[in-house]
DNA sequence: TCTTGACTTGGATTGCGTCCATCGTAGGAT
DNA sequence: ATCCTACGATGGACGCAATCCAAGTCAAGA
């Protein structure tokens, strides 16, 4: 376990059960899991606590910066609790693999000033697309 | 008004009042609208038409390959109907407004064979975030 | 220990999209 | 020009993901 549960303490993040269980549920995995995923398991440790309130401790992560939404396939967003470590992603359009992939360069610097019309950036999501091993 | 509709029918595309009128209010439009707004300006030249017939319509395009999906925001996805000409996005991240941009290079080359993990890579998508001159 | 404002609950609701049985019609055949 | 029929259109029901809300609960500072 990481230093999740310190940092979110240190910042000032009034600590429950079920914040406890969710930060838990995340801090361990590697994997990109859906809101209903993360409640799935949550419950294993907490078997009352509601998906309100997994969708509300979810989206506050998420303003902390903690964990990331990933929205990759148009349904179920995913959360990524990577989010500290800047990183893309790659996605099997056969199974829906996600792993996450570090492009060399920074993304941001590829869009000439030219076609910036005037926005100023703050960031870039890239999805690679492609088959995996096992699709072929 | 482009030559969209005479494509659809050299590829043998079934010619429907219905699949007309959204061929039509995609063909002259530069922005990214959302089914919704296909919708309702379909609606304007074709009264009767309905929802269901505009998915219809808007997912064959897109396996056509002549309009791109675009889910820039988690909310409903926008349609994009210069898909024959390869480009990637600029989203304001205060009123949601999108632009059509180039970047330079290929973005698939920046993935360096290290971080493929064995997929055969199709295509890649770019999402720049900023704020645009009207939201400073 | 007390107090209070923040958090949790779960059922209702919304938004977006798909499904399906039935009806209508484009376009080739005659 | 007319007929056929397979493909497309219809619209209401349905499903999934996510949010809302009013009432109950509780963490943490005083």
């Amino acid at each position: 376990m990481s230093d999740l549960l310190e940092r979110l303490r240190g910042r000032g993040w009034r600590m429950t059960s079920q914040r406890r269980v969710v930060a838990e549920v995340l801090d361990g995995e590697h994997v990109h899991l859906t809101a209903d995923e993360v409640h799935a398991r949550a419950v294993r440790l907490l078997p009352e606590i509601s998906r309100a309130t997994v969708y509300n401790a979810l989206g506050e992560l998420v303003l902390l910066g903690e964990v990331a939404e990933v929205s990759t396939d148009g349904r179920a967003k995913r959360y990524d609790p990577n989010a500290r470590h800047p990183h893309q992603h790659l996605v099997c359009s056969g199974c829906g693999l996600i792993r996450d992939v570090h492009p060399s360069g920074d993304p941001l610097s590829h869009l000439p000033p030219g076609e910036r019309f005037g926005f100023t950036l703050s960031g870039v999501e890239v999805t690679y697309r492609g088959l995996c091993p096992s699709c072929v």
